[in-house]
DNA sequence: GAGAGTAAGGCGAACGTTCGCCTTGATGCT
DNA sequence: AGCATCAAGGCGAACGTTCGCCTTACTCTC
């Protein structure tokens, strides 16, 4: 239970009245030094905490912010997700707020469960990650007409809410750039399905690259796939089964754990990675470093997002109205080169 | 900013006064059925909801949890933690409460920050995890005088707060009795370092199956370390350069990854893990099903023990003072066995 | 038909702030 | 001396609930 001791007791210790001693406390009166240093005395003495219920009630916000994120399945682990929580929560504490944990579960009372949490005055905005191709949290919050910032970008319709994101496309691209440095010529693409989001731009990446260096793209190269691994390995597989003037001799992958498949592959077919075949990932997936050092990879900006998402919310609370160009910021991933793209010989 | 159709308004459309809206939404009350159709018609006509705010001034409690985990250091991921959380915030929704994030950074004004917390009002009390040995946040809290359930223990000084934890001793005790049924007669251990709460505490269960099982224990095979991977695997080269006759046919760990190391150094002696030497983890790390799928390891109930912290707590907001039985609470993990300790032969 | 009992709902107060306006007394100016 | 000015701090009200007690009118009982 919170403290008792309340403006009234620090008062009533100072000789001063109440109100008095808020407007003291927060510098929006003038008071004789002696004065403020009774209150400060009484303060100190007693204890004296504002208490934040009653200032939210007074105020109308809470200074507490929703995240709300997609609860992995089953034993899937997101990397990203504990380094961007940890970012959000720290600009959001150096800003004044605090960070709600909500998960979204899928469900018809979606809505139902927002409009609560608005409506009750719970939370004064929200951050969303995890955002699916046509999330349907968009449209909830939208109506409900909050402040709320995200990671990532849903579908591009009507609703043009605020976002951080990871600029997969320049993200590719930088590494299709760094193969094309290493001389290869056939690079393939392991991509996600057609309708992702992520997908298509990490792809426009790849396509923007391969077109600037005037290379030509066998259709055979570019994949769409749903899995992980297992994605991973057959695909390499199927690209290395490729007749020779076709087949590639790089593998651009949308995901760390799909590139671990195809590195796999590769090894299978007594080829070595780096040297026979290039192999890259995407994310920087902590653990992997101690299982395969060498894969190259693109690390998001993870902390730096989750800043800028904070920020970008309070800026909004604080009713401001961003422009266009602070209110939908791209970061790029870094590059990180490991042997998995090193040392290429062509033969 | 919340919605601001308040009581008065309802009861002004439903020609009541605003006291007995409240009491008929929250059943306190008995009205004619016209009344109470009046009230809730207006109640939806207007979209009303309380507010939390203004409750929690009145009723003197938040209805928050904050959450003190130990930021992960740099990029080491703790594979249990993710879904920990998830656990705790569906308990607490179930139970009418929200968890509020509350990341734990060592430094000198840690007493503050917390009291600063309760006394402020903004929770009504704390879930801590990653409880190291010593833990200072435990003083701070047990000062303060706030309910709180740990999970994890930590050393066994005066104060004996509340917690829920996995019995790591029962834990490895199955892993070892598990090995002796394959016919394993040396066994090894690779624990942590000797300061470490969970460490000894894994180590007694090593301790207690190999007494059990009447079988001696070589000091050799009993390791302390403090790194992962590579602990794993200098410590395994270490236990295979023993005599023959001292050598052990078994390593159990204390963690997934020194298990990896050490499934690694016994591969490179050309070895072949199961069936000349068994190798246990523990935690059942996600990702590493798909580098190393076969290996035997302890899986900790975290969702159970995430459940049983809030269920707890919330007891103790309640005023139970729940039994010493209940108030600290062991849970045993689940062995999982697979190829990495199966088909042992001797030889 | 008078008193007691009960059901339905009204009313004031309180939770601990913050805000805007008001009062008081001292000072300055002409 | 008379008036305006200003600094210091008091005071009432409001934020939206919940709680306990009170009033009113109706029903039952002997």
């Amino acid at each position: 239970m919170a403290n008792n001791v309340t403006l009234k007791d620090v008062a009533r210790r100072a000789g001063v009245s109440y109100q008095t001693v808020s407007k003291i406390l927060r510098n929006q009166i003038q008071v004789t030094p002696e004065v403020r240093a009774r209150v400060q005395q009484a303060v100190e003495e007693l204890g004296y905490r504002p208490n934040i219920t009653a200032r939210s009630l007074r105020l109308q916000t809470s200074h507490l912010i929703g995240y709300s994120w997609k609860s992995a399945h089953e034993r899937y682990i997101n990397p990203i997700l504990e380094e961007f929580e940890q970012s959000i929560v720290d600009a959001a504490e150096r800003l004044g707020y605090h960070i709600l944990l909500f998960p979204y579960h899928q469900g018809p009372d979606l809505y139902r469960t927002y409009e609560e949490l608005v409506y009750s005055g719970r939370v004064d905005g929200f951050i969303l990650s995890d955002l699916e191709f046509d999330d349907p949290r968009i449209p909830v919050l939208d109506r409900l007409q909050v402040p709320l910032v995200a990671f990532g970008r849903a579908q591009s319709d009507g609703s043009t809410f605020p976002y951080v994101d990871v600029d997969g496309r320049a993200g590719i691209r930088q590494a299709v750039e760094h193969l094309l440095e290493q001389s290869h010529q056939r690079i393939a693409f392991l991509g996600w399905p057609e309708q992702s989001r992520v997908g298509t731009d990490r792809l426009s990446g790849y396509w923007e690259a391969m077109k600037a260096a005037g290379l030509p793209v066998d259709p055979a190269w570019v994949m769409h796939g749903a899995g992980q691994y297992d994605y991973g390995y057959t695909a390499a597989h199927t690209l290395l089964d490729l007749p020779a003037g076709r087949r590639t001799s790089a593998i651009v992958t949308v995901y760390d754990l799909i590139a671990v498949g195809a590195v796999q592959a590769v090894q299978e077919r007594g080829l070595q990675v780096g040297r026979d075949v290039a192999v890259t990932g995407f994310d920087d997936t902590p653990l992997l470093s101690y299982l395969l050092p060498g894969l190259t990879t693109l690390r998001q900006p993870v902390w730096e997002i989750g800043q800028r998402v904070v920020e970008l919310l309070v800026r909004l609370f604080e009713g401001d109205k961003p422009a266009e160009s602070e209110s939908h910021v791209l970061v790029p991933p870094e590059l990180v080169i490991r042997d998995s793209s090193r040392g290429y010989r062509p033969r």
